[in-house]
DNA sequence: GTAAAATAGTTTCAATTGTTAACCATTAAC
DNA sequence: GTTAATGGTTAACAATTGAAACTATTTTAC
């Protein structure tokens, strides 16, 4: 076997493994969004990722589309009714009044903080499972995986 | 600073990590599965993970509806869909009418072939950036991931 | 300076996906 | 052998999504 082909079972184990670890993560993840959301907040769990983008800047339709990668009609649905909701503003931009920017009011700032300070905590008693050198190694592999994306 | 302390905010580092890495990785991932799926057998990325699962053995309504998440009448109709467009075949068990087994059509695995295919060499390539070693990490701490879930 | 093009967002409409409640068929329990 | 539990489907309805067409605003080109 060459180095070549060494190399590529490596990266083929690697696909797999990530086949195998995230997908059902993430199902656990959004799961356990999905009870606080809906149980306390009656909000789905897309809508507390639309809320998530926001918070984290994506504060127009367009950005939201984009992140999310779905069309903007959509988003603009979805907007609509967190709006009417209460957990969103929109604002025209003066300078240019084409863009609407979207902004938490305080009760989604609330709601954010209530749902992903459980999640938190959650995901950390999970991960809590692991060994202080496995956890070291995980962060590890994020940091450098996301550098590629 | 006692251990206890520094310990959770390793936690909370890799939880950090986890939302910065993932749900982009996860997007990008979705976004190449779209293109292959939509474009080449206008399927919908929900579709591919239905066969997906099936492929990987949840081979009933039940155990597809248990791994997403949504309840069984949301499954028996993405099932229905698959089935008219020739992708899945249901059979009964004669041991047990109750159940029906869901088995990926010589199509149906011809498309996953394709689409799967196709995303893992993206994947590989994607993941190729990474040095042997960030490789080997990333495997192990993903293999250490999954004995917690 | 105005007509045309581009951009940001919304509305409309149809298809898909999801939920709950009620249902059928089959098997297990007593 | 009736009753309960299991696996799945059907029906009725609400929510999500995308494509196409639309409005409003700004930029570009002449």
């Amino acid at each position: 076997m060459d180095a070549s082909t060494r190399s590529s079972e490596k990266l083929r184990q690697a696909v797999d493994g990530f086949w195998e670890t995230y997908p059902p993560l993430w199902r656990m993840i959004q799961a356990h969004i999905r009870l606080v959301a809906v149980e306390q907040f009656n909000i789905t769990v897309e809508q507390f990722h639309i809320l998530r983008h926001i918070r984290r800047g994506r504060d127009s339709v367009s950005a939201l589309a984009e992140a999310k990668n779905i069309s903007r009609p959509a988003i603009s649905q979805s907007v609509d009714l967190l709006v009417t909701r209460g957990f969103i503003v929109r604002t025209v931009n003066p300078q240019d009044r084409r863009h609407v920017k979207l902004d938490l009011t305080a009760d989604g700032n609330a709601l954010m903080d209530a749902i992903f300070g459980d999640t938190r905590q959650w995901m950390m008693k999970t991960f809590s499972l692991l060994s202080a050198d496995e956890i070291e190694a995980l962060t590890c592999s994020m940091e450098s995986l996301k550098k590629i994306l």
